[in-house]
DNA sequence: AAAAATACCGAAACCGGTTTCGAAATGATT
DNA sequence: AATCATTTCGAAACCGGTTTCGGTATTTTT
């Protein structure tokens, strides 16, 4: 029927109703006694640790963690604040973060608190409630901009935290993060040597430092071959469809139209693909899309999304160790992580049509 | 900057230095007093709760809640354990759903604790280990199955939950679902009245009751409209891309295949668009495909695909007012709340190529 | 003005653990 | 056998709040 009764030992009895003095009276020794025996202190005799850790799985007993956490001054949980969402709605990256962080968290005995962003209210409140109230030992913040007020307050609270991305401060704090940077300059070249001349690019919102260092690859790599950079063929987003949709729109209606649009993220870049249909391009032969985050959809769609991918379980992964390492001893220099996005090709890019390969120069 | 000095009251004075007995000795009470002061009881006069609230605020003092929770013997925190993810990549329903049960929670100061399911162990293990060491007050559970071995532990250990989706015993505790037997009537019926007589079914798996509902309101709808039920037209699936694209292989290899065919959900319905695509299959002209979940994500693709949509924020506030409901006075009798999803067109539909109309019969 | 009722606050127990300290019991040393 | 070192556990303080109970001080009643 179900798992209910695969403890015999337990008798039905139901959960949480054994305390650590019962155990200690039915033993006839004192809590500080038990307490210890369970914790594995070296004053306490083979036997008597055996004679207490025998009773406790047989009393079903387990700490409550209320009285464990005051007592030890802690609270073994890590708080992560979800961006206000109204704007995101193809946000596939933020379950499968939470998921891999709680699971990493939880091989340490950590417990993950959500908690949800109020947009009326300013980005750090969150922050500052958890701090204050002590519910947690630390945080975990994603979607970092570069002068970010989170990473302020944190700091100057002299509060454990990492970051996933980087800041103007990324020197004094903990970080994980995927180097864009190179991803785009990868995603770039690759058009490049398709043969594409001109490229556009349909940016993440000047908040986020991760979509300024993409447009940094970007651009490194079109000056790099030579390229001249053509303001009007980069276009402002806000890593949503709509804003890929109307960015789009602003490249394609240009007398010379990109062969090629590069997007700060997966759902931009579908904004892009719907745009360049409903103004008769054909994808890939007219226009090369490059989207970024990988996401599992991109390869169901027609054409499948070429896009930048990364895996989001190794960065909670990661994440957790640098925060798990500073937890524990909080004077350590901060470290960092610099993962690398690799580029899938799944069929939404190929060479320009012949018509435009005409202005090819030398890079010498 | 940033918001840190927004609060010129506190001085820089670092968050959760001040307990309550540095404000009772300055102030010259007990912290007995302080805390009746601050918690609203009546046995204290005005001018003192006002001298009490003026220091705290001044102090910046905010009670530590491992210490309130321990003495009022609840955790003010609500558990949500994810599923195992590996099968399911396209979903953006989870960080939706997390981020308005969050929110919602929050209104009543509760917290939400966030859980990674391991998929080795025991379904409801999680459950049980946060049962035993006190750390929630109560569950949040999503994705039903029809004999729910979480529901069982928890009915017989008298734990507080609410479910998304009914279960065998959903007479014995509260949940929130989303009509989808009613959905999927409507759905096949609008493909009935476009033309379609031959229409397939890609399941969810056995083991989610809520698959089991849609596949109920299809099968009635059929027969309502005395269309013959034939077996080969539905098939198993998994809720993924890949389980949609293998059934679709089966449906349209057939001798005679669909002309539409309704999904379990989004992300099968993708998997379905591919295979039909693959196949030479030219929705909606060829092919209709109708999914469920109503994913943002499928506005964007070509054609946008045609879905039952429900508001997942709505879903996230009624559960919650349902557990909270319960927290409050655990005899109360239990009730339920059936929404209804509401089919949006979006072009993935239409009415099926001629050839096949032949197959008309007269409902009586 | 004495008695009764009320307002207000202190004292102390309590929630359920952890950890320090010291004492008793045991074993080793000379 | 007396002394010293070790092992082992009890006692009690502590974490930081909440809540019950009872006792003054004050006000109201008669």
């Amino acid at each position: 029927m179900n798992d209910v009764k695969a403890r015999p030992e337990m008798e039905w009895v139901k959960s949480g109703e054994v305390r650590i003095s019962d155990l200690a009276a039915e033993l006839g020794l004192t809590k500080g006694t038990v307490s210890r025996a369970l914790n594995g202190y070296e004053d306490i005799s083979k036997k008597t640790r055996k004679r207490v850790m025998e009773a406790a799985t047989k009393r079903g007993y387990v700490p409550t963690t209320q009285a464990r956490r005051l007592a030890m001054g802690l609270t073994e949980t890590i708080g992560l604040v979800l961006p206000p969402m109204p704007s995101q709605p193809v946000n596939t990256f933020i379950s499968e973060f939470i998921n891999s962080v709680s699971a990493a968290l939880h091989l340490h005995g950590y417990d993950l608190l959500v908690h949800s962003a109020n947009s009326e209210e300013s980005e750090v409140e969150p922050y500052r409630r958890l701090v204050q109230s002590r519910k947690v030992d630390g945080f975990i913040i994603f979607r970092t901009h570069e002068k970010d007020p989170r990473v302020n307050y944190l700091l100057n609270e002299g509060f454990p935290f990492v970051t996933h991305g980087r800041t103007a401060r990324m020197a004094e704090h903990d970080w994980f993060d995927i180097d864009g940077e190179k991803a785009f300059r990868d995603a770039t070249s690759h058009l490049i040597k398709l043969g594409h001349q001109r490229i556009g690019f349909v940016g993440g919102g000047r908040e986020f430092f991760s979509a300024q260092l993409r447009l940094k690859g970007f651009r490194a790599m079109l000056e790099e071959s030579c390229l001249e950079k053509v303001p009007s063929l980069e276009q402002p987003g806000d890593l949503t469809g709509q804003g890929g949709e109307i960015a789009a729109q602003n490249l394609l209606k240009q007398t010379r139209p990109p062969t090629a649009i590069l997007c700060a993220n997966d759902a931009s870049a579908l904004g892009v693909m719907k745009a360049a249909r409903e103004l008769g391009f054909k994808i890939p032969e007219e226009l090369s899309v490059i989207g970024y985050d990988g996401i599992a959809l991109g390869a169901y769609i027609d054409p499948p999304l070429t896009t930048l991918t990364f895996s989001i379980e190794e960065s909670g992964k990661e994440m957790v160790n640098l925060l798990m390492r500073r937890l524990k001893n909080p004077d350590l220099p901060v470290i960092s992580k610099l993962a690398s996005a690799i580029l899938k090709l799944r069929g939404s890019e190929g060479p320009p049509s012949s018509i435009q390969n005409k202005y090819m120069e030398n890079c010498l």
